[in-house]
DNA sequence: ACACTGAATTAGGTTAGACTAAAATATTAT
DNA sequence: ATAATATTTTAGTCTAACCTAATTCAGTGT
């Protein structure tokens, strides 16, 4: 008896893991803009060589229907297959979060690695129940606004913290959550979505005094952690 | 940088998705007296041909610490460390169909296949959590035992209601998970774990008359639906 | 003891997705 | 405009896990 493969399934899931950080990496590093992402950002934020990855470009562009548009020496991005299948696993990867943190109680530096995962393999039905025991929720434990099912997703208008301007009240949108370490230490600041800040003085090194409301002292914090919180001007 | 792979998550799950079918197929197929599984047996209940099974077998078997004692033409069985990665799987794959069941509200015949694809991705803290938000069951929703954490399960004694004699009560103790069509028709005639029954009759084709207690009528099963039902004596 | 048959293994091939080393192309600096 | 440098691609390998076709082996019956 030859097995045949479920078709729903197939459909619903034909991309392999690793197609799907692919797809992942070149949304996140397009950018709101959709740029057209080089092979060595592509190479770098996925861990991988250079080779490796001009070989899956040229093996994903040349498939019908193609998940990206590649243009040799010049870059990638996503066609619309491939980016409704990238905004489908950032809408897994950030209700996995949610759902991670609320019910089963992870703190907020344990919840990627596990979404990182899974995203990949839960299925719509899983997608969809965990939404609605969480009351289709708007964002994740980061800050990060969780997509609508089926729906394009959005860029936040957010800049680092590390280039927000002196002496300016800034509202934290949102933190990276890609280094458990950093998520720890900016938690252990007080330095969640929603608080705002105001930045008092730049050292040399780049590092930086920000103050709280309502706090007494201010926090001293290094360039490369102000780099992973993100803000937007305060209303 | 060269990315070192974590440690931790190596010595956890070491083994790929193929390899943890084939420890489970081996596990399930050997039984509680480990038998030894041949070829053809594995084949077949993985869904591949018995050339790939006999390159699987070779491979694993000489890899150091072994998973598998394989003997050619003769068959293979578990070793210590592939028993317990298989106990492993098969307590998170329970866990996970209590889970999706009662929190997540699939129904009985909807957990396998996502029990199934899922098992092989989860971390020890999302069992941990999961045992802990369930209150460590006992059983998953179709009668099956769940191991204890890092222990070697139990084979319960039980026996398909196709082979229980005649006019002798039998309580089910569990059904078999693998088919979403049998479950459902199971559902319907009101037979769950726990439920006791008696074969009023057997005709020629095999097909069973069965009475529930407190029921006017006699329900009606055909032989394979009785296989996938299983049974121990009454008390 | 020997032929038959079904089960298992060997031999050789494919695909996905990674790698290194070398070559080609694009960009930047003189 | 040309040379130096950085980026990208090509060429050739490797491993995991599957496949088909051909062969070998083990158990059975005469
Ligand atoms: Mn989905
Ligand atoms: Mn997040
Ligand atoms: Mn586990
Ligand atoms: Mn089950």
């Amino acid at each position: 008896m030859l097995v045949s493969p479920n078709p729903q399934k197939t459909s619903v899931h034909a991309t392999s893991e690793s197609v799907d950080d692919y797809l992942k990496a070149i949304l996140e590093l397009g950018g709101s803009e959709e740029a057209l992402v080089t092979t060595n950002a592509l190479a770098e934020r996925l861990g991988i060589r250079t080779p490796s990855v001009t070989g899956m470009l040229q093996k994903l562009s040349s498939e019908r229907p193609t998940l990206v548009h590649y243009e040799k020496h010049r870059g990638v991005r996503l066609a619309p297959a491939g980016k409704r299948r990238a905004w489908e696993l950032v809408r897994h990867h950030r209700l996995l979060e949610r759902f991670l943190h609320d019910v089963l109680k992870y703190s907020w530096d344990e919840v990627h690695e596990e979404a990182e995962r899974l995203e990949h393999f839960i299925s719509e039905r899983f997608e969809d129940r965990v939404a609605a025991i969480l009351g289709d929720p708007e964002i994740d434990p980061h800050g990060h606004v969780i997509p609508h099912k089926y729906a394009q997703g959005m860029f936040r208008n957010e800049v680092e913290l590390a280039r927000w301007p002196l002496r300016t009240p800034a509202t934290i949108t949102s933190v990276s959550d890609r280094n458990a370490a950093s998520l720890r230490e900016i938690e252990r600041l007080g330095l969640k979505p929603g608080v705002t800040v105001t930045i008092e003085d730049v050292n040399s090194s780049g590092s930086l005094c920000v103050r709280l409301p309502g706090q007494m002292d201010v926090v001293r914090m290094n360039k490369n952690l102000a780099g992973s919180i993100f803000v937007t001007a305060t209303p």
